[in-house]
DNA sequence: ATGGTAATATACCAATAGGTTAAATAACCA
DNA sequence: TGGTTATTTAACCTATTGGTATATTACCAT
């Protein structure tokens, strides 16, 4: 089913340098270097956190020369964001909720 | 900040056992025993996605007697929805393209 | 050919995750 | 008091994760 793709989408969010790779790859292509530059860690573990995105489907790889450029494949987001939907009127609720005390509370006063 | 709250929230939705559990606390409390009903799974292995949960704010538990019953908080999915939805414009682009090319090829027909 | 740059592979390590069994705790019931 | 039910703790196991250092591959430029 797509309960593994969402395994995959979810977990690979999970870490923030990856999340931190997907926003830099918003702003367009880029090589595996440039990608680096920003954190305090080796090449190789960048080359891990590109292939959990790649397995994830969240990124896809070019080849240009000696470079493999990474380019942004949003669309298992779109499964993820639909998954959480489903839960918004629970959020909704809590905050209605919560307004509601803020409210008595004012009231009181 | 709350990249590391992203970071529990992602992480504990990544695993299809918690999601289920979520799904099932959307139709109201449970106690323990009755969320592990469903799967083949021994009871201290619930335990363990439960203090994920809730250590990720996504359930809160009560007490009643010799029940802990778990309750769905959803307000962490809220923040998970809005990191998510920053992506939305480069899904539906995505689409975009799939329409574009579809319509290309239905054209050539 | 040789050397520099980009990226990956390989081998290793410590910590975490997800599960187990068996024992412990807590609250009810009689 | 003792027994039953609900849940957690503890100890353990294996696989995965996230990182490292080092070696290797691939391409380009001279």
């Amino acid at each position: 089913m797509q309960a593994q793709q969402l395994d995959r989408t979810f977990a690979a969010l999970a870490d923030p340098t990856r999340r931190a790779i997907l926003a830099r790859l918003a702003s367009g292509e880029s090589s595996v270097t440039e990608l680096a530059k920003p954190f305090q860690m080796t090449m190789p573990a960048i080359t891990k956190h590109l292939k959990v995105l790649e397995g994830a489907g969240l990124i896809s790889r070019g080849k240009e020369a000696q470079w493999r450029p990474c380019r942004l494949e949003a669309a298992p987001l779109k499964e993820a964001s639909e998954w959480v939907d489903h839960y918004r009127k629970y959020w909704e609720e809590s905050f209605d909720r919560l307004d509601a005390y803020l409210q008595e509370l004012k009231e009181k006063r």
